[in-house]
DNA sequence: TCGTTGTTTTACCATTTGGTCAAAAGTGAT
DNA sequence: ATCACTTTTGACCAAATGGTAAAACAACGA
């Protein structure tokens, strides 16, 4: 009788467990994006993934930790795109694909997107760790590439860390203050406008 | 015996409710902007203030009451740098001082900051009037005299709303986002190099 | 000093909300 | 069909929260 791991050896998810685990992440992610986390209640969430409170908390231990799971598991997947800019690459174009990259999600992903903002906005209380042990390490490596290709010449002089934030802050924008922009521009597709704005922009920015 | 205006005279408020209409309102944001408008609770505000609860509501018929007239309150304030902009005045200084005022409304506002994106980020449910009513002509008047100016090639050719957008993102970016910044900047101030970046980002952006 | 008005507090209330519990209803292997 | 196990539910609870009522208190002019 082989054990297949330690003592503690956690069963394996059935299929209605991972059904319903993923039916109740993305109704928090619905609930959770619309209103912060204060402003969203577990009878939402319940209602929205179409199964009932107590059945919600067989799966999660409280509502913090639908959110802690949340926000781990979006963690990766947002930061993929600056995972991808290639130190051999072609600077201009790896960080321009960074821009339309980060552009697309805000577009395709807004919930997770207000998620995060919500999350930052309150101070992070719920996700300061990742923010240390996760983003801390990769924007430091972008930030080094980014300073052997000025240093190289190869794009104009700029702070990394300030262009980073300048691409998080103008493309996550679109998604997080969405509310403002569709109050303001009357055009249907908001993004096409954008992407040819940030494409010049950061074009005029670090081109040599 | 002449009376000062129409039917219901509005009798102007005491000291005492000039002081305390004040103090509330001052706990109030620093209690709106740090947990958003579900976050925050009446208690937190009368603790704030050092008034009792019920105290707090002998000045606003409620919660939302409150939250109205901070937004309404502030609303003037925050555009005041927008209305500044000068069409007769050169263009590149122009955006540029705009650009610098947003931003130290950043540093020394950041509670109004975080209280407008907070009620952007909930999709501006008790401030949507003031976004067409205030904002969407100022924005408007703003849009054509930049795109004077591009006409006039006194600077280069660039989408007035993104620009727009692009100048709000970056600038109120180190207010909302101050908890990401502060992980991973550790220079003492931030604004200072945030300052020099964004005074190159749209001097090459709009040089001609 | 009295009465009037404006201000503050004490004691409540109703609802909402995160969470619990035990029983009931599946589910699947033998 | 049975048994062990997982999943679901109805009923409930305690705390938090927005808000109220009425009495107590303060301010102030006549």
């Amino acid at each position: 009788m082989p054990r297949p791991s330690a003592e503690d050896t956690v069963p394996k998810p059935s299929r209605i467990q991972q059904r319903n685990r993923a039916l109740i992440l993305d109704a928090a992610l619905e609930v959770f994006s619309k209103h912060g986390f204060r402003g969203a209640t577990l009878d939402q969430i319940a209602e929205q993934a179409g199964l009932s409170k107590p059945n919600i908390l067989y799966y999660f231990e409280g509502k913090e930790d639908i959110h802690v799971t949340l926000l781990n598991r979006l963690m990766d997947a947002w930061l993929a795109p600056m995972r991808e800019i290639d130190p051999n690459g072609q600077p201009l174009e790896e960080i321009l694909r960074y821009v339309q990259r980060k552009l697309e999600m805000s577009r395709e992903y807004p919930r997770e997107s207000r998620l995060f903002a919500n999350e930052i906005l309150q101070g992070a209380p719920r996700i300061g760790s990742h923010l240390d042990r996760t983003l801390k390490p990769l924007v430091n490596d972008t930030v080094k590439i980014i300073e052997d290709w000025v240093a190289q010449k190869r794009i104009a002089k700029v702070d990394a860390h300030h262009l980073i934030f300048s691409i998080w802050a103008t493309t996550q924008h679109y998604a997080d203050f969405d509310a403002q922009v569709q109050a303001l521009v009357s055009e249907s597709n908001v993004h096409v406008g954008a992407w040819e704005f940030l494409d010049t922009l950061y074009r005029r920015l670090l081109s040599v």
